[in-house]
Formats: C-alpha cells, structure tokens, sequence
DNA sequence: TCCGTATGTGAAACCCTATTCACTATGGGA
DNA sequence: TCCCATAGTGAATAGGGTTTCACATACGGA
C-alpha cells in the first residue's frame, strides 16, 4: 500500500517541494527554511506538504539528494565538454565559481554541515554525497595520471581534497564579505599554482 | 553611564557566558545554541543572561569576538615557536588538524556562515575577522618570500586562502563521516603538495 | 454520470524561542 | 553597621515553529 501510494502521490508536486525548498535556501539559508515560508513558495498551505512527505526532514532529504544530482550533473557536463584531466578540471573550477557568484548556494550549504541540524541519521547521508563528489574529482586526476599530464606521485584523493578547497574558503569569503572579495581573480590564480602542483616534475 | 555600567558589569560573568556559548555550539552545533540551554551550562536561569548582554546577537557577536581572538592566538604561538615561513605554516596546519579532530568547532563555524544568522550586520564583522586571518597567513607567506624561502612570483593572498583550503573541507569531511576520514594523512599529503607548490622554482 | 481517492484548506494544539518585568538576595563601600 | 547597586529568580508574554485533524474539492476511471 505504500508502495503503491508513493507512487500516485504525483512525483511531480514532490520534485518542485524539494526544488521549491532549495531556491529558498539558496536565498536566505537553510536558518530560514520554515514550512510556512515553503509553503508559499510553492503556493499551498503548510498543511499540504504533508500530503507529500511525511515531516520536514523528509523534505530536507529530498534537497540533500537535489544537491547530489547538481553535483554529478556538473562532473557529467565537464566530461562531456573536455576531454583532459586538466581542462575538465579547470572548467569545473569556472562552474563552481559561477554558482556561487550566482548565489547558488550548494557548495556552502555542502560544506556546512548546516543541513544536518538535527537529524543525526542525515549526517551519513551528507558525508556520502560528499565523499561521492570528492571519488568523481579523483577519478578526473587518476585519469590524468594514466594519460600522464598529472604527475603520478600525488595522491588522487588528496588531490580532490585540495580542488575543493581552492573554492570553498574562497566562496565563504566571496559571501561574508558581500561580494567584495575577488572570487574570479583568486580562482584563476590559485588554478594556475594549484595546476602547477599537479604536473610538476617530481 | 553606560560607560561605567560596562566595566562594573563584573567582565568575568561575560566572558563565562561567551566561553560556555563556544562550549556548546562546539559540542552541538549553532542550531542548538539557545539562551535556556546557555543559561543551563552556566548554571543560571535564562532571564539572568540579560544582566550581561542586551540579547541574545550581543551573545553571538562575543562568540565571534572569542573566535577572533583563539585565531590570533594560534598565530601568534607558532610565530614564537618556529622560525621559518615553512615551518611555522607546517605548524598551524598541525594545531588546525589537532583543533578538529578535539571537537573544537572553530573553523567548521568561522567558514560556515551560520553565526551570521538573522543579523546581516554580523556578516560584516564575520568577513573582517577571517580577512584579519587571512591576511595574518598571508604575512607569513610574504616574510618566506623576503627571505628566499618561498618563490616570489605567488600571491602571498591567494597562498593563505588555499592554506585554509587543505584543512577546510577537510574539516567537513572528517566531521561529516563521523572521524572515518583521515584527516591527519590527507593534511600530511597535501601540505606536501602545498609545500612543492610554494617552494617550486618558476 | 458517479464514486473514491488524492490533494488542498483552515484551525487548532503543542512546544520552544527570546524577551520583559516585578521581585529577592547579597555583598562591598560609606 | 547599613545601604544600594548589582546579580539572580520565576512567571508571564508574544511569536514562530512543526504537526495533526476534520473537512472541502476536484479529478480520473468504472
């Protein structure tokens, strides 16, 4: 019965709940994310949205696993557009850039740990999207290590790691200090000490 | 009036507050950081927090204070400690990784934005604290320059914010997956990596 | 056409929050 | 010793949060 239930319960009014919700997010933070202001978005009462997600978590889920599609989404597209290791990550570099200037959120709501509030059980969830995201980056380098424009003696994973973080502290920065701060011109710099790293000869 | 009222208002009373604030938001995170659990660490009712602050945004912007000043100090020590550019980074890359990995939430909170919460003059005061961090990295990066110790042609500005890129999401990650992540081995990794990058002939 | 089910509504319940206020106790300077 | 500013108390307020429930509505298949 339930089975059969979350099926007709029309996938289509969920989806645009979760997206509903991350717009939302993505313009005021997740401190902010109540049913009520959800529930506008959308255009229904509070109420409603229990038709179709049993409580608020659930909903939070749902934008936990909307942020993992983008995520894989953004992986997908570079490797469809560039064809080495080092341009495809260079161009996700861009990407993420131009989310955060756009005021997407997903990479300061990923890394802050905001979105487990207080469902512990979410926590594995989000290390899992994370890790994902971070094993998706490191398979890009190992192939650039076996095509042999990465030099082999780094460590894939670490590699990844350290991607992250030419944008991540940078976004936080960019955000806080209202847009002040040089988010492309640190990005292309880190990118070119960052690139150097990668393919020096050891 | 005022004046005298803020020195009279025994200083010792605020900065227990504020610490046992830090103390919780360490332990649970911000979210769960309210004036009746506050007042419970303290050992007070929560009506008697407002003997010591006007409200509950004064509380957070001491907790920022404190965090400013926990920066600093760490700045500070390794300066006296260590005598090198090289070495004294390698150093507050180890007290970072050894602040995380004792649940002291410090920088998940300084790049998490969450603290700025519903008061949008506190984003201010947030930017400046890590631009002070920043910038205090960057001088040590600038006085590796001026002593031949790190390559001339980096932006000693961008060089910090990628610093604070090897431990950040790595902080994440750790906390995220509940201490599986290695982050002792990856900060070791990657501040090799780091290293070669600065020190690297042009 | 009609029925049943899925969806939406509006009100209410309940909890936790920050904050105010009148009151009590206490301890250091006159 | 006494007094008064100061710290702490406990109750009350207002507001917002999530969630439940009884009721209305509308739509798709028989």
């Amino acid at each position: 019965m339930s089975e059969s239930k979350d099926r007709l319960d029309s996938k289509t009014r969920r989806d645009e709940i979760a997206e509903a919700a991350l717009r939302l997010v993505n313009r005021d933070g997740l401190k902010k994310l109540s049913l009520s202001r959800l529930a506008a978005e959308v255009g229904v009462v509070p109420s409603a949205l229990y038709r179709h997600y049993p409580n608020k978590d659930a909903i939070l889920d749902a934008v936990l696993e909307l942020i993992r599609d983008r995520l894989t989404e953004h992986v997908e597209r570079v490797r469809k557009e560039h064809f080495s290791a080092l341009s495809r990550l260079d161009a996700l570099l861009a990407r993420h850039v131009q989310m955060i200037t756009s005021q997407q959120a997903i990479p300061r709501i990923l890394f802050s740990e905001e979105i487990v509030g207080d469902a512990e059980e979410r926590r594995g969830r989000l290390a899992e999207v994370i890790h994902e995201h971070v094993m998706r980056l490191a398979s890009l380098v190992a192939e650039g290590q076996a095509g042999g424009e990465i030099r082999p003696d780094v460590s894939p994973e670490s590699a990844a790691v350290m991607f992250l973080g030419i944008v991540q502290p940078a976004a936080i920065l960019w955000h806080a200090s209202g847009g002040r701060f040089d988010l492309t011109e640190h990005a292309r710099t880190a990118w070119n000490l960052y690139r150097e790293c990668l393919t020096a000869k050891s």
